[in-house]
DNA sequence: CTAACATTGTTATTTTTGTAACAACCAAAC
DNA sequence: GTTTGGTTGTTACAAAAATAACAATGTTAG
């Protein structure tokens, strides 16, 4: 298919993702059909939004009948998710990394946690949540036995670049940053970033504005 | 200052939040003066996109000798900052929230988490790093008492739009919603969500993409 | 002294994202 | 049957954000 080839907005894959998240409890509800203004009213957004996206990736819905619950979160799967999976690790076993390896685990099939990394001794070869805690210094090398192909770090923020740097030597094709210092990868390794201080801030700023302080 | 009273562009005040961060380190190492080259360096983003910022915050720097650092910190924090700082509070005490209070706390000044909410008996009325944790029913009590202006929601899913609810009745007037399930609030309080599952989805599609799989 | 250069600040352009407008459609009501 | 109404899919428009272009300026090299 075409449409799945070429590349879509950064903002409607993430309204995708959360599409079929909600679409997967209403399935589970026994809803079978949905309205472009159900979907938006569920993520605070225009039903023209939604609508929009859903042309992006070539999906039509029936007239007066709405989107097939069943179909939808299908196509968005084929869109979203690789054939086989991928797989991902955690690069600092901390309070961070192990909130993020005990919650995601299980929840998506085709996204799954197989090994963290620390270099602390108390970590090394353990195992939190189901997932084998590594010495750092075995990074490449499970790396690549293991077929990990997304790495998440958490290790703290003057760490990062380091980190960094060895996971894409070690061949990940995508990294989550939720360190507050921001890393350099070459232009093929996707990398996504996110600061939690930033984001309060940001709603520090704005609550301070619009409540007229000083 | 009539600058900071209009309304910055959103990007702008996440990314003078981050630059802040960081020249406090080059403060910390002597730094007294940098080049917006620099600045960008650090954040992997163009020079031009720094100087922009700074022009719309009004700040400038010396030709051929760059931006004095103390400063810049300064003027950022009469932007983002409120005189005497905002209370934070976090609700739902699980992995999550902890992570969050134990990380936050002391970091930044003009942001403190005064209180933890939870309905789990077992954590009611417990200390997290330093961080009382009542009963969500003591919610609107709390709040007042302690001039609580933003909350961070950390409940599971399905408990949020209860939570936010309440929070909007108690007077909140910020709001950053760590919780996949997005909810519902009145104009007037702002809202913040980010959702941990769809960046790790989005890392996984462009990973996809980019690797020409399938 | 002058030319070349590095760097800033600003304006113009392009790209991305979101919103609005509207034609097409078909089911139901009358 | 014809009209009404709700809903989709698409095109056109607007707003936000990023990038590029470039003038201004003062420092350094010759
Ligand atoms: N905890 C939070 O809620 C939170 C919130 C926002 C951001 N963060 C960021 O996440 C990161 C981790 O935070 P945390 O609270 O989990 O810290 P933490 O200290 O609990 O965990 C960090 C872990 O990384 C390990 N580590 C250190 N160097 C390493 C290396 N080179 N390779 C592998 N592992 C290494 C440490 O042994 C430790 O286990 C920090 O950068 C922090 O800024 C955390
Ligand atoms: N843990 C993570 O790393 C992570 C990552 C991404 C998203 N999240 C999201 O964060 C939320 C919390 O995740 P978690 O792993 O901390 O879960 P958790 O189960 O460890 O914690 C949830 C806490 O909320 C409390 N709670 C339940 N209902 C409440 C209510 N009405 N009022 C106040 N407290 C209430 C529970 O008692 C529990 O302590 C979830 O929505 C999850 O989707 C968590």
């Amino acid at each position: 298919m075409a449409i799945s080839l070429r590349s879509l907005p950064d903002k409607t894959v993430e309204r995708l993702s959360q599409y079929r998240r909600n679409l997967l409890v209403c399935l589970s509800k026994g809803k079978q059909h949905i309205f472009s203004h159900e979907i938006a009213s569920i993520h605070n957004i225009t039903p023209v939004q939604v609508r929009r996206d859903l042309m992006l990736i070539g999906y039509t819905g029936t007239l007066r009948k709405g989107y097939d619950v069943k179909e939808l979160i299908e196509l968005i799967g084929t869109i979203l998710d690789s054939r086989d999976g991928l797989k991902v690790c955690v690069v600092g076993v901390g309070n961070l990394g192990r909130s993020l390896i005990s919650y995601f685990n299980g929840r998506r099939s085709k996204l799954t946690i197989v090994a963290g990394f620390d270099t602390n001794p108390e970590k090394v070869d353990k195992v939190y949540a189901g997932v084998h805690c590594y010495h750092f210094d075995k990074l490449t090398e499970v790396i690549q036995r293991e077929g990990v192909t997304i790495a998440i770090i958490t290790v703290p923020a003057e760490q990062s670049p380091h980190v960094a740097e060895h996971l894409v030597i070690a061949g990940v094709k995508g990294i989550l940053n939720y360190t507050p210092k921001s890393v350099n990868v070459p232009p093929q390794v996707y990398l996504e970033e996110y600061d939690m201080i930033t984001s309060l801030e940001k709603v520090s700023y704005f609550v301070k504005k619009n409540s007229g302080l000083e």
